[in-house]
DNA sequence: GGGATATTGAACATAGGTGTTCAAACCAGT
DNA sequence: ACTGGTTTGAACACCTATGTTCAATATCCC
C-alpha cells in the first residue's frame, strides 16, 4: 500500500508467477494477491496486463544488458570479457531465483530476452576475432554466439536445480567456452577463475 | 474423419500449436479447427485434453531418444557418436520446423524433454572419458553436458530462423563442443563434417 | 491537520472456455 | 445393402477471467 511502492511489488510478483506457471497463466487476481495488494490497484497501475509479460521481460533484458556493461567497463580482453559475462549470468541465477528461472524458461522463445545473449557477447566475440585471440573464422560467428548463449542458459538452470555450484559451473563453463574457441585450456581455466567483480547496479533515469 | 488418424492429426496440431502459442494457450475448439476436425472429436480421442501437453512432449521425447540411439547403434568412438548426435537434432529443426520450435521452446521448461538432451549425451561423455578421448575430470561432467544440450537448442534455433544452414551449423557447432572437450581442432573439425547417416525411424509397438 | 493521491474491495456485465450430450450423417468391411 | 464404430455440429449449463466503476479508507507530503 506504500506510495508508488505498488509498481515494484507487482513487477516481482510477475516475475515470479511467470517464471513458475508460464506467460500467459497468470490471472490478475492471482497476481494481485502474489502482489499483496488488491485487484483494482493492479489495474491502477498496469496500463495493459495483456502486455505485461512483454514488458517484464524487455526490462529484465534491458537492466542486466546495462548492469554487465558498466561492470566490466575498464577489463580489456575480450575473452575475459566474454567469461565474466558468462559467470555474471550464472552467479545472479544463483542470488536471485526467480531471476533465473525466468530467463532460462523464456530465454529462447523470448525476443526481447534473446537481445541480452546475442548483444554483448557479440561485442566481444568480434573484437576477439579483430585481435587474434581466437582461432576461428568469422563466418562462424552466429555458431559461436548460439554455444555462449546456449551454454550460459543451460548452466544456470543446471545451478537452479543444484546440480553444482555457481562458482563451479561458472568457471568450468566459462573454460569450455574459451577453450572452443581456441584458447589454450590453462589459460582458459585461469581466465575463467579470476575473482568476479560485483555486478553494479544501475541507476534508471 | 478417416478411420483412427484423427489421433494423429491431433497430435501433429497439438505439436504445431503448442510450439507457436505457448503450452497452455492451446483451446480445445481451436486445437479441432487446426486438425481439421470437429470439437466433439477431440473429446473422443483424447482422454483429458488438460495433459496432452505433457503427453505430446513426452513421446516427441521419447520417440528422438529411440531414433538416434539406433541410428548409430554401429557407431564406436564416443566422440563421434556425441557430434552425430548434436548433428541430428539441428539437421531435424531443419526438416521438420515444428518439430524444432516445439523442442527449442520447451526444451529448458519442460523435465520430459530434458531427459532426452542429457540421456544419451550421458552415456557418451562418460564412455569418451572412460576411453581417454576427452581432457577434462568427471566430476565436470554437468558443465559438459550444460554445454552440450544449449549449445545444440540454441543451433537449432539459430537454423530455424535462417542465421546458418543446417549442414553449417552442426558441422560447426560439433566442432566447437568437441574442442570443448579436449580434442585437437584439425580432428574435432573432421569428425564434425562426416556424412552425417540418416535419422531411422522407429516403429512404435 | 489538511489536501492530494492511491489503495481497497465489492459489484457488475461480458466474453470465452469447459466438458457433456445426442441424433444425424458418414465410412469401413462383409 | 447391412452393420458397427466414428465423426459431426449444435446445444447445454457451469465456471472463471476480464475490465470497469465507485465510495470508503489509508497514506503521504506540506
Amino acid at each position: 500500500m506504500p506510495l508508488e511502492r505498488s509498481q515494484i511489488r507487482i513487477r516481482d510478483a510477475a516475475v515470479e508467477l511467470f517464471a513458475e506457471k508460464g506467460s500467459s497463466e497468470v490471472s490478475v487476481t492471482e497476481l494481485a494477491k502474489a502482489a499483496g495488494i488488491a485487484r483494482g490497484t493492479v489495474y491502477n497501475n498496469v496500463e495493459d496486463p495483456q502486455n505485461l509479460f512483454e514488458e517484464v521481460a524487455a526490462e529484465l533484458a534491458a537492466e542486466m544488458y546495462r548492469r554487465i556493461l558498466v561492470s566490466y567497463a575498464e577489463v580489456d580482453d575480450p575473452a575475459v570479457r566474454l567469461a565474466h559475462g558468462i559467470r555474471f549470468y550464472i552467479r545472479r541465477a544463483h542470488e536471485e531465483p526467480a531471476w533465473g528461472r525466468f530467463i532460462t524458461r523464456f530465454a529462447f522463445s523470448e525476443g526481447s530476452l534473446r537481445e541480452m545473449w546475442t548483444g554483448p557477447p557479440m561485442q566481444d566475440v568480434l573484437l576477439g576475432i579483430a585481435r587474434g585471440r581466437y582461432d576461428f573464422p568469422q563466418v562462424q560467428v552466429p555458431s559461436v554466439l548460439a554455444m555462449i548463449g546456449g551454454t550460459s542458459v543451460s548452466a544456470m538452470l543446471m545451478v537452479a536445480e543444484g546440480h553444482r555450484s555457481w562458482r563451479d559451473a561458472g568457471s568450468e563453463c566459462a573454460a569450455l567456452v574459451l577453450r572452443a574457441l581456441g584458447i589454450d585450456a590453462d589459460e582458459a581455466r585461469a581466465i575463467a577463475c579470476l575473482e568476479l567483480p560485483p555486478l553494479l547496479e544501475v541507476e534508471v533515469s
